[in-house]
DNA sequence: TTTTATTGATAGTATTACTATTATCTTTGC
DNA sequence: GCAAAGATAATAGTAATACTATCAATAAAA
């Protein structure tokens, strides 16, 4: 898989950015710094200033890359989910098994991240953290169908949709595919995030993961395993 | 119900605020105006200028009550979990059935609001909206601790640890309790929010409810029915 | 009627979120 | 090896945001 990896381009979507980060040194460390910095005082303190004077570059520098702290998020997230959708791939590719297949598919989209090596400016152990924390206020601004017409979430609507699929391979006659797919991708990081904030509302913990709670939620929700 | 709620005030942590806004006119047109402002606008682009102009008062008049809009917020917040904890209680209190009382709190939680006419100053159905939206936002910040530590979350714990033992009394052997029941209260808000905006990953329409997606969880899910 | 509390008006500061311009530095093409 | 092109850095500047401070006006309470 490492080499795999290697030679495939995580596509994002071109309208997220000004100037692709991967075609420069800058860029790359743009993208590399900008994960360390967003996940040490979160999105709301990120300035590209802040981000300007960890990299010792300039504020306008990181500009011509992107119009905005949203927009990089928006690649950062897109960068993140493009790169679950080919774990995804590789990782179920050789299950013949659907139930099988459906359970290493949960398991690989709310497992904890560990860093993937052959990324070598980018550390997907702390992007992950940076999900759990912020993707979602990607999603719910008010721009939102603006950019969902832009098609600035068609990768993490595709990861939903291959776990639709194999839902419905498992179960066709289960009502609630889709609805059952997206509530796991999004509650798999609200458990992650309530694992370490609010303990008290989870029973997610050091023994306990939000992949446990979610194998034994589709175990009994779906037929014909 | 509504006599009820006439005599009933809402608690909100006295940390949240600076003055209680209900103890005056300008409290009650501050937090009666913001929730229509912050849903037409967003948390994002609302600020306390254009409040103070859409009610005709002074920006200074607004930080005496509130220090900034995040605490704002999290007082719009806390008020209807607050009153969701009383609509609650009264909808479940004379219901014997332990699953038909879990049904039925699910069922509070999880559809749509209509506005409740006994609280004149604050609109539910559009608060509701709001807390779709933003409510997540109050919570993945990089105070969540320490506001936590302040206990300006206690009441939407409480709401879901009133979930959570309804599931334990219903079935105690089912080993995510917690988790379920905070997963149905931020699944179903983002359910909500898929039907309206990313209506390909969900099963929700305008026939199908994030209520009955979450009532055939838990009707499988859960045994001793 | 005096005191107190509340609100309004105005002004001011620091930070944020950019845009524009020009100089410098680095490639690459020939 | 040099010129042209492209990328980056430095500086400056604007408008909006997120406040704080002060003082006057007004309403309520004692």
């Amino acid at each position: 898989m490492r080499d795999l990896f290697t030679n495939i381009k995580i596509q994002v979507n071109e309208k997220i950015y000004l100037k692709d980060p991967e075609t420069s040194i800058l860029g790359k460390k743009i993208i590399e710094e900008s994960i360390l910095l967003m996940d040490a005082i979160g999105f709301d303190h990120f300035t590209f200033k802040k981000l300007g004077e960890k990299i010792s570059s300039n504020e306008s520098s990181i500009y011509r890359y992107f119009e905005n702290k949203h927009k990089l998020m928006l690649y950062l997230s897109s960068w993140y989910w493009s790169w679950m959708e080919y774990k995804l791939f590789f990782a179920t590719n050789n299950i013949e098994d659907p139930f099988e297949k459906l359970k290493k598919a949960i398991t690989i989209v709310t497992e904890k991240i560990e860093d993937d090596e052959a990324t070598k400016h980018i550390n997907e152990s702390i992007l992950n953290k940076i999900i759990i924390s912020e993707f979602t206020k990607t999603l719910q601004t008010k721009e939102v169908d603006e950019e969902n017409k832009e098609g600035f979430f068609l990768i993490y609507k595709s990861v939903i949709n291959r776990i639709v699929n194999l839902i419905i391979e498992v179960d066709p006659d289960y009502p609630f595919a889709k609805s059952l797919a997206s509530n796991i991708i999004e509650g798999a990081l609200h458990q992650h995030f309530l694992r370490d904030h609010l303990t008290t509302i989870t029973n997610c913990n050091e023994n306990i993961s939000p992949t446990d709670f979610y194998i034994n939620l589709i175990t009994t929700v779906l037929k014909n395993k």
